[in-house]
DNA sequence: TGATTTCAAGACCGATTGGTCTAGTATGTC
DNA sequence: GACATACTAGACCAATCGGTCTTGAAATCA
């Protein structure tokens, strides 16, 4: 069957681009703080098209989440991909997180870790989608180290698996501790020095 | 000059302990999703005896903070005091980390991260008190570090200060991906597992 | 042109927000 | 007893919350 033609004026605005917007408001404020004047500034909508188009605040705050960790994801992807040096890709990828969290851009948190802590286990749409990202993340992270051990790149004694959640773990502790505006140097002094500890 | 003796009907009610029936409400909900009528329960107070009292509900937040973390650095120094090993205290340590970001305890969060993801940045007595709070959390962990070197149960190339550092992202990062709720089990393998990198 | 759809602007809704104030009662000191 | 203070209960306030609805203009089709 052939593709439905609408009928009546098309839509004129992009909505990936008001997800992005509004995921920019999440972040900055978080979801309780985040009201709807805010959103309908940020995405230059009026309230009824907004509502016509994502349904109500929830639901686009799922939409913005999801964006906000398919973007991590895929991130990660290219920081870790099979074809690099797996330990290049993880210091890469702790290089990012350095920058990410330092600074002014550590000021402005993460939607993810703040959304961990202001909703999780009170809102199921977000403790799922919480949990897999986090999931996500260590199977990366533990698939780049089994191919450092392959390697030959691991220190003695690191099994893949937990050094992946210890990495985890201080990843989004670095997210925590960055809202007080660390240094990016200092930081990175620490990623390295734990970094040190894994590899030969 | 002695102290003045109060004329009128002297105060009926524990101060403290209404700031702790706070501290757990603010701790289960977060400041912008506590509404005073979550307070006015919980601290079984009337409106006005508990603006009377303390103010608003920021300045209440805050004494409730201020416990939140005077307790746990009491306990901090507990773990770490300067008479006990000082790599016994990190694994106490560690392990109560554990308990209390597994399961249930987990789901529930942390205050002071929670408060850290949504009020920092924008709340300067909220800024001031999180830094200090993850300042003082690192300085008794590079002591019991600096310690554990001196008797020479640090690994080779261990720097208490970056090891402390470490520490402290490993803990609060703890404190995120146990909104999740994890197993205690696999909590305390990964804690062992990060110690077991540190010392000899 | 007429039908159809989308948009902005903003009135409007009930519920809830943090916060104040009053009335009446209880409990203490002098 | 008089006086002073602490308390509860709840009315009350303006502001804001998320969400709905109406109006009228703009944009596309047949």
């Amino acid at each position: 069957m052939p593709a439905q033609v609408p009928r009546g004026r098309p839509r004129s605005f992009d909505t990936e681009a008001a997800v992005e917007r509004a995921m920019d408001v999440f972040w900055s404020r978080g979801y309780h703080a985040t009201a709807l004047p805010d959103l309908l500034q940020a995405t230059k909508l009026s309230r009824g098209s907004l509502y016509a188009a994502f349904g109500d605040k929830h639901s686009l705050f799922l939409r913005a989440l999801d964006r906000y960790i398919a973007d991590a994801l895929t991130r990660m992807d290219g920081e870790l991909a099979a074809r690099k040096d797996p330990v290049d890709g993880l210091r890469t990828l702790l290089a990012g997180y350095v920058d990410r969290t330092s600074g002014a851009s550590g000021r402005r948190g993460c939607l993810l870790v703040a959304t961990a802590m202001e909703l999780a286990g009170r809102d199921t749409d977000v403790d799922l989608r919480i949990r897999r990202f986090f999931e996500a993340m260590e199977v990366r992270m533990a698939g780049a180290l089994s191919r450092a051990r392959d390697a030959g790149k691991l220190a003695d004694g690191v099994e893949p698996s937990s050094a992946a959640r210890i990495l985890v773990c201080f990843v989004e502790g670095l997210r925590v501790v960055g809202k007080t505006g660390t240094t990016p140097s200092a930081s990175q002094a620490v990623a390295d020095a734990l970094i040190e500890r894994f590899i030969k």
